[in-house]
DNA sequence: GTGAAAGCGCTAACAC
DNA sequence: GTGTTAGCGCTTTCAC
């Protein structure tokens, strides 16, 4: 009789003092190396799920420092979030490691840690991509592609690579070392490793560049430009992450693209269901799972018949 | 004794019970219409700042709706985060109502709501930022010029409408309903704003268009390509929030820009300012002020001589 | 039905 | 120093 009276006015429940008698915050984290990526089109999916079940999203934003995550990972433990989703950038991350046993559900996007258990994630197809964006080039007549890649170290890479080379190898086509170029996920590495393929061209002689992530495409983009290459008259690209869907780009970039939004709806309701799980008796969204989601290839007009 | 041994391990103390006991979370709400905006890059300022302090972050992506806006108003005070950055969609948010008397510093950015008493912000100099587009485009020799806004009841609107007609009128250049068009902030809407301009081109004789949010950028160049009129040859074009840092695009872009960075570390440091101000007995920090930090004209290749 | 009490995990205050 | 205790605001249990 109280109560009624508070709650007709301004009574707001202390979600804090229910936490920490549920034992749980229904609170999500969510940790991405750079929320201006496309990691903020994967967020905006997984917003939309999780707030509709009632959880709402801790940020943080590592800035690709793996010194940062690994503080995030405990702190958000601390925080008691009810499961966490981790974009990470190191392949071994201490705090993981901590992770390893601990209870609290985590699920994986972008790229995959090294890590001596089953781990669950939501990932491109990185493989397939590169088959698809390497084929395209093949159906337009290039033979010789080259390929602009990220950190070697990260699945990522790795598997985009694979896709590259597994591609070439089904079409009886020889890899060549001076076609492929690595370098880190930036503008400037991009740009820089454009130039080093440019330099050799002459020698090399490929007609075509696939480039295997946002910042490095904006960077080829930018050393073709500052080269005066044209594209796709002396060399025709293919991007990745390059979202125009406004087409206000000329000439357009023919480019791979992730299905941002369903990556984020699957990755929440994935967390959902282990969150609700490790309440229930029957585990089985215990068994870790990779989710592998298709990539899409956006046909614009940077790709010529060679 | 019993304790050190836990802490050798895997100990982490709960901070639910923390804030529980301390009546502080350490944590701050942030609610915007789209992470996907611009936002993004606000945000990026935003933890930069906080996560020095030890702050965390709880995102909320209202969708560009009011109702969500409110029940997530409402959401983060249970929360009881310990400051609220909000860019609001509403003019008279019920849920802010309910904010007024109550104890939790709240932040305005991007848009101010209608509220019976003084309110902190960190905003762009929306007038000045028309002023400065409109005297680039004086300064090239136009006199027509044309602009399409967005939503008339947000305050952002009625600033940079308020800013073109005062350049205009500070050069003795009479406005002409004819050349002003009001829409929503959305690519769809920017694009039919834009048509509906070209329609009555001959009648207008604009020779210039100056457009003032990101996504009716987006979409007005989208009309200018579908129509297939050359900027900056038949049209010159002046654009909002439109970042090409790299100059990847061919016209690059003259556009008015936020500085995003700064707006994100300021109206970190304000929140912050507020919540420890609470504690204290001064309370400089009480008094309401509206932070106003200049646009960036970024001058690229779309204005053209008349 | 309505009401009192215990306990979630921490901290601060107080006692030894 | 070291140890005990009360209480943050909620929920759940149990008693009435």
């Amino acid at each position: 009789m109280v109560k009624k009276a508070l709650d007709r006015n301004n009574y707001l429940p202390n979600q804090v003092a229910r936490s920490l008698k549920a034992k749980a915050t229904n609170t999500v984290g969510i940790i991405v190396p750079d929320i201006r990526d496309y990691f903020a089109y994967v967020i905006k999916g997984v917003e939309e799920v999780l707030s509709k079940s009632g959880y709402s999203i801790i940020l943080a934003d590592t800035n690709e420092d793996s010194e940062k995550e690994d503080l995030y990972v405990r702190l958000l433990h601390e925080k008691r979030v009810d499961g966490l989703i981790l974009a990470t950038v190191s392949t071994d991350n201490s705090a993981l490691k901590l992770l390893g046993r601990s209870a609290i559900p985590v699920v994986f996007i972008d790229n995959l840690p090294n890590l001596p258990y089953g781990i669950d994630a939501v990932l491109l197809n990185n493989f397939k991509a590169s088959s698809i964006a390497v084929e395209h080039l093949l159906r337009f007549g290039h033979r010789k592609i080259a390929v602009i890649c990220g950190d070697q170290r990260e699945t990522t890479t790795k598997e985009r690579l694979a896709g590259y080379l597994d591609a070439l190898e089904a079409n009886s086509i020889a890899s060549e070392p001076d076609l492929i170029e690595y370098g880190s996920f930036t503008v400037d590495s991009g740009c820089q490793c454009m130039r080093r393929l440019l330099d050799r061209m002459v020698k090399s002689g490929f007609t075509a560049v696939y480039v295997t992530s946002y910042k490095m495409t904006c960077g080829a983009i930018k050393a073709l430009k500052e080269r005066k290459v044209s594209f796709p008259g002396d060399v025709s690209l293919v991007g990745f992450d390059f979202t125009d869907e406004n087409k206000l780009f000329s000439p357009s970039i023919t480019s791979i693209l992730q299905p941002v939004d369903n990556i984020g709806r699957l990755v929440a309701h994935r967390i959902l269901a282990k969150i609700h799980d490790s309440d229930a008796m029957d585990k089985t969204a215990d068994i870790p799972q990779k989710i592998l989601l298709d990539p899409i290839l956006e046909i614009g007009e940077s790709v010529a018949q060679v």
